[in-house]
DNA sequence: TTCCCGCTTTGAAACGATTCATTCCTTCTC
DNA sequence: GAGAAGGAATGAATCGTTTCAAAGCGGGAA
């Protein structure tokens, strides 16, 4: 009686399989078919193996595997209500500093077999929410956000609608979130501290879109600094802002930058992208660097150091920072005892060839001939 | 008020996650409960619109948000088969090459709302075999793959098991796969010539793992470059192989690249990083670049010409090549007419000064003092 | 013999959507 | 007024798992 169901549902599917590509997959069904069990037992081998006997479970093994069965997470989400998947939107995938920030989350998460939704969001908002919508629509476990927009609105709204959310490089302490992030305020003190000590006066800022936190709190850093170097002597900081944190906008800003009264006779950048455009659209000016103009960069992406100039830069804990906010969201999601928190890194300014004055150390090459 | 912060966020925590996300999802079943109709018709507002009556789907529409209703992907997929998810499998996520590839992949995609599924094997075949699994589980609609063997069994598999393929920088037309790739022989043999052209003899290979195709490709075409520059003179080929296409092992490569007999004064690498790291190892050892030694990338990533000097390297076209392997993927996995294809780009060298001779262009800054 | 007690195994009921054969209404035609 | 046509809405079946109350089975105790 019980071969009648099966028999019938093959010749149907047998029927509905005129395509060749559309073989059905095999089902925890079949499995039990073969090993002669109850689907139940199928299921029980697989998430509860110790309840089974050795000898059922040996034919139920035998069987997936001669079966080539391979679980539906989908069926498995629906009923038990984890997808084991991590949704990660960042601002821009091309940028080695997230890129070592998802390195970072990405080891910590495949070892508990959770898999990344990679969402760049090219700093638009629009993307963002709709990414957003998308990754609840998969019900991701949890998420890891860098967001658009300066509030922290969007991320809230996550969290109310219970998608666990940890901010990336953007501290959520003040609305209640967790977040891995560094101190950005500091971070650019030190930049315009170091510009300031070695006697600039007119300095400059290439910023991204006030939108972007980030570059708000860089800039209020620069802002202080400046406040405190004009207590001795005059000082001043001109904002040139650009449309997104890339090279190619930083190498546009330069024109500014070059025309700016009083003329800047150094330059600090919200990002590397865009300490690396200026570097190339100084250089397409013919102003030297760091002689004319020093440069300093923030994030300190591994490239940082081998540019012509080496670019001086704030250091911020790349991949520290995605492992962090991993962990810290793992914690949430798997239930272990949590509290909200924000885990705050420390800056550091290293300090290269594009803001060091002199002496410059010439190339053997260059003295030979 | 900024000093209630952190209270605040200690009370939220205490209470916050476990009651408050215990709130059940809304499901169809609910908002057809509010707008006074079948489920049936709920998803034919969702699926099928025009067979729904203007009154009956305002009212709908006003309950799915009012409910604030969000479709439930997991059980979507488990009734249609389509997951709206594409698996993304490469071999470094912090290799900017790859990078570009996926930002090419991303914009293709995210247009039809599907997810990436963003996996790092860090060339380690027993990652790629898991990761391989858990996107199998999750029954992804597509895979873009740049595997970590040599041969293409792991992907011929795949496919075998119905799940589309296309793969990424590597030519499958040998085995009847999608691909979109670079002819790897020809960049290098490119590089190669350039390197003979410039009058070098004994030149070098650092090369990454023989496991990977690219790196055997390259190998060959550096092979045939010498083959021809033998039969007017004398010329040499050596190869130094090492673990792994990073900028640390490139680094490491230097060693052993100063120690060959006969000593090169040229080195190509597979790989830009590789190169990166020579050049550091380079700078670090004292030899001057190009005078003592030229150097040769591979990849141009966007990075090589903003080096110091800025690195030749035998160009690919990223971008263009996760666009090319994501419309192909999606072809055959929307069902459109479809047959297997490779699609083959062309490499381009792009002459620098790290094998550029003379004359050297010096910084006006260094001539002035 | 009966009863009880563990240890295994079973099978039906979820989970949240989509699908499709039916039913229900109107309107129109003859 | 009967019947046809067709547009809307319905609701049960289904997708592939997990879960859990219940049943089956030996064996030991009374």
């Amino acid at each position: 009686m019980n071969r009648v169901g099966p028999a019938e549902r093959r010749r149907s599917s047998a029927s509905g399989t005129d395509r060749a590509s559309a073989k059905r997959r095999v089902t925890i069904r079949e499995v039990a078919r073969l090993a002669q069990v109850s689907i139940g037992t199928v299921s029980n081998v697989l998430n509860n193996p110790s309840v089974v006997s050795a000898t059922t479970r040996r034919r139920v093994l035998d069987a997936i595997d001669s079966t080539r069965f391979v679980r539906n997470t989908a069926a498995h989400q629906l009923r038990v209500g984890k997808s084991r998947t991590i949704g990660v939107v960042l601002l821009d995938i091309a940028n080695p500093f997230f890129t070592e920030i998802v390195r970072g989350a990405e080891h910590v998460l495949r070892d508990q077999d959770y898999v990344l939704m990679l969402c760049s969001t090219d700093e638009s908002a629009n993307r963002e929410h709709r990414y957003f919508r998308v990754l609840e629509e998969h019900r991701v476990d949890g998420l890891l956000v860098c967001p658009v927009d300066s509030d922290l609105e969007s991320a809230v709204a996550l969290v109310a609608r219970g998608i666990p959310t940890v901010l990336l490089d953007r501290d959520g302490s003040s609305h209640g979130l967790c977040s891995a992030a560094v101190d950005d305020i500091r971070g650019a003190e030190l930049a315009a501290d170091h510009l300031f000590d070695l006697g600039h006066q007119a300095i400059a800022l290439v910023n991204g879109p006030a939108a972007i936190r980030q570059c708000i709190d860089r800039k209020e850093g620069a802002r202080r600094s400046v406040q405190r170097a004009r207590r001795c002597r005059s000082a001043s900081l001109q904002e040139i802002v650009v449309g997104a944190l890339t090279i190619d906008q930083g190498e546009a800003a330069v024109a500014a930058l070059l025309a700016a009264e009083p003329r800047p006779s150094a330059v600090m950048c919200a990002n590397d992208l865009l300490a690396f455009g200026v570097l190339r659209g100084l250089a397409a000016a013919g102003v030297a660097v760091p002689e004319e103009m020093a440069v300093v960069g923030y994030d300190d992406v591994v490239f940082a150091s081998m540019l012509s100039p080496s670019l001086s830069s704030v250091r911020q804990p790349k991949y520290e920072l995605g492992v962090a906010a991993a962990e810290l969201l793992l914690e949430e999601v798997t239930g272990a005892p949590h509290e909200h928190r924000a885990i705050r890194f420390e800056p550091e300014l290293v300090v290269r060839a594009s803001s060091t004055p002199r002496p410059v150390s010439v190339p053997r090459a260059l003295l030979s001939p």
